[in-house]
RNA sequence: GGGGCUGUGGCGGAACUGGCAGACGCGCUGGAUUUAGGAUCCAGUUCCUUCGGGAGUGCAGGUUCAAUUCCUGUCAGCCCCA
């Protein structure tokens, strides 16, 4: 009995097709070229999941369906295989991260070929890969070797920086610091997590709450010496690439709210010596606005410039650098101990809304540019010092924080905005007992009181300007990208550092000669932390540490890059993989570049993809390659849940409780309403039954059941295993499944039994073509050469051009959904002509190439199917002989006519107004409007 | 708290630009066939019904000859950010 056996079908195709090339990319792009690209996966341990395949599978059909069109298909796959759970991992066993990595990347391999993707094997990269991370290190100096020119609004070579004379002046140091302070790459003081009972930096993602993930150890921010990326000074074109590019307007909008342009003012308050300030202000007036602030003035960034009247105190962040000098000697204590104290939080706690604010007075006060009111400065961590300029000019009457901490600490309070006169709490925002954000007219402002707020926010900076004490600014929500991890399992930065005679650094930097790329990861003799704030690498023999070149000493940059670095630019290297002379050759880049289709999850959609934006545009820049933006367009796959489930909630004594009063206490626990803790209980789907709006105890109706599909995780013991699924059902039915559950981008539960309805499909699809009850393989009788009749040519061209509309913009389900139509009405059928078959056979490649294949070769086909050209429909064969039209009554139908496609509007309306039916249902009526759609519908409006 | 997405049968979902709600699949019911079936084939399956019909796309309104689709409000769930 030859039975559809997919675990032989399987195998065998993959192995033909890896024998045989089938697809691999064409040497040339040509007129029409496709570049589909999956987001690359990190080889964890526990191999793919159901997740996994959904994506890729959406552009494996894409990528089949295109190559059948006669379109150059460019369709990769690799591994971003560095971080941080290989290294633990080498950590715990002593293993090297190479050694584990390897292992999962073999076992995803192992994996996607299991499903049958026709990714080009011989084009994979793996970030890890020293000829890979050779080009990730050559780009960093690319980004090294960059300044960004502002008014070109370009990156340009180091060596085109204009270097100011007075810097010239002082000779080769001054303009090498010069220059390093210009560049894209650059070192910076940055606050990292430091976790003292490990003995480790912490990554964000490791740090939950102020302590550390793993042993809940207290977490401290500490300043230590890293490598940051100027991403600030491409905001501007990250925010105007985006109307170019094919994406979400979701993932848009997350972008640009990541990117935060604000517009408002920078403004300095006087904090110098009153006795000073007359010749100060005379100073300003004549040379305007500094560019960089001096030590008499403290700077703040405001959106709200028009509300600088209320500004009745300051804040400066615990790591201003003018902290030190504005506290004073009674202060100095108090506020030494507020800032260590803020040093353990993350700025998610500091800025948390919930929390109560905390602040120290400095005890020094400065000038209200506006108004010449002494105001006290605050150290407070509810100001972060990454954002504007450290410091805040503080409005309590019209700012939330502002007000909050004010009402805390008794500050002054002094409303300038006047709220529109319906505003439900006017009389309170008056008398400054409420905060209002918003705008309206000035009050309490001077020359400024009546006008409206908006008009007051350009007013008020033009004439601070003309002073020189304010200056309009831009300001970006978007930090500078801290670039370096104190980790092993890392691209290496190549970068020396000159050391003197003594072994002491002198400051002085250098890149890593091209020639001498990569540099390698030093062998180690174990992984362990090794208790102090420096990166692993600095635990490597002196021969891999310190370098000579030209006569001079160095010791190597010991951070390593984070994992989004090789994630960055992937996507060129696989137009090219095995290029040792360029990251990647112009010409090839040209014809393939952008990506015409980018599948992954919603996850990435601000870092990755801002990342990713941001080297692309400076590698325009530098003219390495030839498009802006990298990704033309985007799709992001949902998220696919485990199975449905029911779950009921019991108290103590064992009672059925109904889940609308499930409530969680403080401590996590679900409690009823009467405040019992209540245990969950996951119940069949016969003990329940749907009542109202949702489920019931079937025992017990009054008792309501939560019924909701989780994430899948191993806690929950609810994650599908692809291995399994593929075994019990094969690859095929694993791959149209995912497409038949629903609309690639929404999220969607998995039920296995849904697997065996598309396994159904598949058995239907052979009994088809052959013939089940033969001992041999043979085709079924019923197969023939003759034409297709009237009716099978109309099934057969209305699938082929569904099939093609939606395959094309990416309905795989309602694709899915038309095929298994055909096959139902062809197994019907008591003739199958053979030409239709084979071109349902071409239609359905893509979705489940395995069986397509061996159909293919059981009709007699020669080579492989994935070689067939994508059938045409044919217009003419779709029109249908009679149509069926609905007669509406004031919109309801009340019957059905049968008439011909082509008919006119008159003769729609004679027709059913013709109809026995329409007839008796108009009796006593009169009709006063006819409308009348030709082959769609009449509707007849009566009184 | 802010932003976004989604609400359609027992379940997953379909429905072009506003034009017959429930395609397709699961599940369920009945029948045929079979030594047997978790195989196959056929028929049925939104709900209510006095079998004439009536109601129905989370809820309440609105626009329209006509609303799952557009507008206003509201409720619920999920995701992201804080």
């Amino acid at each position: 009995m030859p039975r559809y056996n997919p675990s032989e079908i399987e195998p065998r195709w993959q192995a033909y097709w890896d024998k045989h090339s089938t697809f691999r990319t064409p040497d040339e792009a040509g007129e029409k070229k496709r570049y589909i690209l999956d987001m690359f996966p990190y080889p964890s341990g526990d191999g793919l999941h159901v997740g996994h395949p959904e994506g890729y599978t959406a552009t494996d059909i894409v990528a089949r369906f295109a190559r059948a069109r006669g379109e150059a298909v460019l369709h990769p796959m690799g591994f971003d295989a560095f971080g941080l759970p290989a290294e633990e991992h080498a950590i715990k066993t002593g293993e090297h991260p190479r050694i584990q990595t390897q292992r999962n990347i073999d076992n995803f391999t192992r994996q996607l070929k299991m499903l049958g993707f026709s990714y080009d094997w011989e084009r994979t990269v793996s970030t890890t890969d020293e000829n890979y991370f050779r080009w990730t290190q050559w780009i960093f100096l690319v980004l090294y070797d960059t300044w960004f020119d502002t008014q070109q609004q370009k990156g340009r070579p180091i060596s085109e920086l204009p270097i100011p004379a007075e810097v010239e002046a002082e000779g080769a140091d001054a303009i090498g610091k010069y220059q390093d302070q210009q560049r894209l790459a650059y070192q910076d003081d940055a606050l990292v997590n430091w976790c003292p009972a490990l003995g480790t930096v912490l990554a964000n993602e490791e740090v939950q709450d102020g302590k550390s993930e793993r042993g809940s150890h207290p977490v401290k921010r500490i300043p230590l010496r890293q490598w940051m990326l100027r991403i600030t000074s491409y905001a501007e074109r990250l925010l105007d690439g985006l109307d170019d590019v094919d994406w979400p307007i979701g993932i848009k909008k997350l972008q640009r709210d990541w990117i935060g342009r604000s517009k408002g003012a920078e403004v300095d308050f006087y904090v110098g010596h009153e006795s000073a300030r007359g010749e100060w202000a005379e100073h300003r007036r004549m040379q305007g606005f500094a560019a960089e602030p001096d030590t008499s003035v403290l700077r703040v960034y405001t959106t709200r410039p028009d509300t600088l009247f209320g500004a009745t105190y300051m804040v400066v962040s615990p790591e201003h650098e003018m902290l030190e000098q504005l506290t004073t000697q009674e202060q100095g204590e108090a506020v030494r101990l507020y800032c260590e104290k803020a040093s353990f939080k993350s700025d998610r706690e500091r800025t948390d809304g919930d929390r109560v604010k905390t602040g120290v007075f400095t005890g020094s006060y400065a000038t209200n540019p506006v108004n010449g009111e002494q105001v006290p400065i605050w150290v407070a961590d509810y100001v972060l010092a990454g954002y504007g300029t450290g410091a805040i000019m503080a409005v309590p009457a019209h700012d939330e924080r502002d007000f909050e901490f004010a009402k805390q600490f008794d500050l002054k309070v002094v409303p300038v905005v006047d709220p529109p006169e319906d505003h439900p709490q006017r009389a309170e925002i008056m008398a400054g007992e409420v905060c209002f954000a918003a705008e309206g007219n000035s009050i309490n402002s001077g020359k400024f009181n009546g006008q409206k707020t908006s008009a007051v926010k350009q007013t008020v900076t033009a004439i601070l300007s003309k002073e020189g004490l304010a200056a309009e600014a831009v300001n970006y929500k978007l930090r500078d990208w801290l670039f370096s991890r104190q980790r092993f399992w890392g691209e290496p930065f190549p970068i020396l550092h000159e050391i003197d005679a003594d072994g002491v650094l002198t400051g002085v930097k250098r890149a890593v000669p091209e020639s001498e790329l990569p540099v390698r990861l030093p062998e180690l003799e174990d992984f362990k932390p090794h208790g102090k704030p420096e990166p692993p690498l600095a635990k490597a023999d002196d021969e891999w540490l310190y370098v000579t070149l030209d006569g001079k000493r160095y010791r190597r940059e010991t951070n390593t890059m984070p994992q989004w670095a090789g994630s960055c630019w992937y996507y060129l290297r696989y137009i090219d993989p095995k290029n040792n002379r360029a990251m990647i050759d112009p010409e090839l880049e040209k014809a393939w570049m952008p990506v015409d289709l980018y599948v992954g999850g919603a996850e990435h959609a601000v870092l990755h993809l801002l990342y990713s934006r941001f080297w692309h545009k400076v590698l325009y820049d530098r003219g390495h390659i030839s498009c802006p933006e990298p990704f033309g367009k985007l799709v992001n796959q949902g998220m696919i849940l485990g199975e449905v489930e029911f779950t009921g909630y019991v108290d103590e004594a064992g009672e059925a409780v109904s889940s609308n009063g499930v409530k969680r206490n403080p401590e996590g626990d679900r409690v009823g309403p009467d405040g019992h803790i209540l245990t969950a209980r996951t119940l069949t789907d016969d003990q329940v039954e749907k009542k109202g709006e949702g489920f019931v105890l079937k025992d017990n109706p009054a008792i309501k059941i939560d019924s909701r599909a989780f994430k899948m995780s191993k806690s929950r013991g609810n994650v599908v295993n692809p291995d399994e699924v593929v075994r019990e059902y094969g690859a095929d039915s694993l791959r149209l499944y995912e497409m038949f559950m629903g609309p690639l981008e929404a999220t969607k539960p998995w039920a296995m039994t849904g697997v065996g309805g598309v396994r159904n499909f598949l058995d239907r699809v052979w009994r088809m073509i052959v013939d089940a009850k033969d001992d041999e393989l043979v085709v079924s009788a019923a197969i023939c050469d003759q034409q297709c009749d009237t009716d099978q040519k109309r099934m057969l061209h209305s699938t082929i051009k569904k099939v093609t509309e939606d395959t094309e913009s990416l309905s795989f389900n309602t694709a899915i959904a038309r095929m298994m139509e055909f096959t139902n009405f062809f197994t019907r059928s008591k003739t199958r002509p053979k030409e239709a078959m084979q071109q349902f056979l071409v239609l359905l490649n893509p979705y489940a190439p395995h069986l397509a294949e061996e159909l293919w070769q059981v009709l007699g086909g020669e080579e492989s199917i994935a070689k067939q050209h994508w059938p045409i429909w044919d217009a003419d064969a779709l029109v249908e002989s009679s149509i069926e039209v609905p007669v509406q009554l004031n919109g309801k139908v009340k019957a059905k006519i049968q008439v011909s496609p082509d008919v006119s509007k008159e003769d729609l309306l004679k027709a059913a107004l013709g109809d026995t039916k329409v007839q008796t249902v108009l009796e006593g009526k009169t009709v006063v409007k006819e409308i009348v759609v030709p082959g769609r519908l009449v509707n007849l409006v009566v009184k």
